[in-house]
This record gives C-alpha cells, structure tokens and sequence, in this order.
DNA sequence: CGGTGTGAATGCTTTCACAGCC
DNA sequence: GGCTGTGAAAGCATTCACACCG
C-alpha cells in the first residue's frame, strides 16, 4: 500500500485481522468470501473488497481469499502484530485490581505485544504482588520507560491520577495510551489515545443506539 | 436536534461531555471556548462548533459556552447519561479478575448507568463473591436479563467463551454489548458492540501510528 | 476584538455497477 | 455462477470564510 490508508479502513481491517486469527486458530475456516465477511462484521461486501483493494492485496480468487494469507497481507498492510523478536513493547500503569487483571502475560500472547513492565505509586503493592515481567514503583517510570524503549502505555489508576499520568507519560516518550479511566487525556496529536473505559463504550452504545 | 446526528459527531461529542462533567466536578472551569476544546481534544474549533450546531444547541456567546448548559445539551441531544430514576441497566457477564475489576459500583456513579447483575458459568464463583448488586450463575441469565429489562452487558468472559456468550446475550434482547475480550463477536447490524480489548485497542493505536 | 453560527466548497468514504476471471 | 477488482457516482464529514453578535 503505497497510499496512506484512511483511518475507519484500518480500523476494519484490524478487526477482520482478529477475525482471521480466530479462525486460524480453529483450523477450520481456510477461505473466506467478502460476502463471508459481510455476515459476521456487518460491513458490506464492496466496502470490505475495497478495504482491502486499499492494502494493495489482490489475493483473491472466484472462491475468495485464503484466510492465512490475508491475515499476513493485513499484517504488513498496516504494520502490525509483528513476530516474537520485533514485539511492540508496553508497559501497565497503575496495579489495582484492574491493572493486576492484565498482569497475566497469555493474554497478550500472539498480539503482537508484549508487556515489559508494570507501574504502581505504591511502592508496597510492587513488592507484593507478582508477575512474569517486573513491576516498578511510579518514581522510576521515566527511567524504565526511556531506557527499554516502551512505546504503549495501558492506563489503569483511579481516575484522578489519570491526566497528571497520562502527562507524565508522554514527557517519557509513549506514542500511544490505551485509557481504561473516564477521564479525558489532553495531549498532543501526534499521541494517540484510546478510550476504553466502560463508561465511555457504554456511552458510545447509548448515544448510537438514540437515533 | 430534529436530523440524526452522524455517528462520529456523536463520538466526539459523548467525550466532551466526559470532559465537561470532569470540569463540573472539579468546579474549575465555568466557560468554555471551541479553541479551548480543541486545544484539549485536537478536534479542530469549526469541527467542534459544527458538532454542536448539529446537536440544535445555540446557548454560544461571544465568551463561549456554558460548561453546564453545554453539557445538559449534549446528554439531552445524545439522550445520554439520564438521571437517577432513569439509568440504563446493564449487567456483567464473567466474574473472571476483569469482570471482578469492574464490580465496584463506585465505577458506574454519576454515568448514567447502573449495574445490576452479574453472571458467572461458575456457580462457586458466583457464591463466594461479594458485591452491591446481585450476582446469578450464567444458567439464570435469560430469565435475569428478560425479567430486568437489562439493555447492556460488559463481557470479560475468557476469549473461548466470548462468541457463545455474545449471542446468548444478543437472544436475551441485549441492546449493546462493550467486549473486552479480543474475540470477534457476529452480530446483526441493530445490536451494537464496542470492542475494547487491550489488544484490540493496542493494535488500533499501532495501525494508526504506522502512516 | 474574540467569539459563535453557518452557507458553500472541499475532501473523504462508501456504494453502485459491471468487466474480467476461475 | 459466483466472486474479485475497480472506475465512476453518490453520499458524508470537515474545513473555510465570513456575517453577525456581545
């Protein structure tokens, strides 16, 4: 692809990627039609073509694309969920009860990332608790986050820490901040945020579903 | 506002009313400028007074808007975030650390959303858990739901079960659903789902950066 | 002035429709 | 016959630019 290709286009194919990794998963589903892929998205069959006519991939034959393959163009298409030795690393801010979820590192398991660190102002929550990779107190999050070049950043501290973090954060280098709080980050535009907290998503499904 | 309003207006728009109830709580922030949202959000100041254009509020002077005033306008526009008497019900379904994460009705306050349910398919689980809300094995769930008028449900169900649960939840007359795990869930265009599992939203971020 | 409200112009996205291929 | 790949048309969303208002 040698157009940039337009935001709500890779947001599809991002999930059509997840998609296919399923099936890959299940070994069962080895081609796929566009019209396939129209029944379990919901996008319509020209609009999924033309998302991946964007990508430059043109794999597809009378029965469809092979399943593993498109995975892999989407993949380079968009650059991501790369093999285990080019990992995108990121690091979990804030270990209650809902960062200390996501210390289980096989969720993250052939996503492309990989957690390398966890963050906690409380120096006692880092020392107690345990995980396959080293949780450090917030004090040295500049230090760490700069020195092993962690690029993602996973927002979960109470709520009112969140945009004095979310600052800090950036001041460090993170590009990107998935925020599991309500509150709204201000940053800059070239960092990406985005917003995942459950009032948020359930606030979006309301406010589309009033129509 | 008489026209339906698109769909990434509304998106906009629910997250600045996140912002402006931060401010409300705050009790900083009085009056606000579209430069001033856009220097927060990075929605340029024309896009932002459109959306509000849009939503048929015209409360603007030469100062800018009331936070207050604004903020009801939107949640009145987007029907969102309604008052005690009226919140939206929604339930939880997976008891897992995640779904347990979120049982903290503190989370939902002041969201215009009321948790009132949570399933597990383990019955011990569900037994031994405490929460302010009521918690039922994953058998009961057609009937709670049914008998409730639940409309939402937050599922954080381990990524085997998420397709099943998703349309047994989708049979049950569930309205939308915010899944955090990173299965895709088919469904039919009228329900509406959310995906904002970390790798799902990692992977937005890291497809998003790659121009 | 420093702001909003808004028509008109621009620029994106999506759908349509159909040629070409297996 | 069923499906992809793709120009061309249609439909949306965003920006521009400026009148008007406190």
């Amino acid at each position: 692809m040698i157009q940039s290709i337009p935001e709500p286009t890779k947001r599809r194919l991002v999930q059509i990627a997840q998609l296919l990794s399923q099936y890959m998963h299940e070994g069962t589903v080895k081609r796929i039609t566009s019209k396939d892929l129209q029944s379990v998205t919901t996008w319509s069959d020209s609009l999924i073509r033309r998302d991946i006519l964007l990508l430059g991939y043109k794999g597809g034959v009378s029965n469809g694309y092979d399943v593993q393959e498109l995975y892999k163009a989407i993949c380079d298409g968009l650059n991501i969920r790369h093999e285990k030795n080019a990992l995108s690393t990121c690091c979990i801010v804030g270990l209650g009860r809902l960062g200390v979820a996501l210390l289980e590192n096989s969720i993250f398991e052939g996503s492309g990332f990989s957690v390398v660190a966890g963050f906690d102002s409380s120096v006692n929550r880092v020392e107690v608790l345990r995980s396959s990779f080293p949780l450090y107190p917030a004090s040295q999050m500049e230090t760490v986050i700069r020195q092993q070049h962690i690029t993602f950043a996973v927002l979960t501290v109470p709520e009112k820490e969140a945009v004095v973090m979310g600052k800090r954060l950036v001041d460090c280098g993170i590009k990107g901040i998935v925020n599991y709080t309500s509150a709204v980050l201000p940053v800059s535009q070239d960092i990406i945020v985005e917003n995942v907290s459950p009032i948020t998503a359930l606030t979006n499904i309301a406010a589309k579903l009033a129509d």
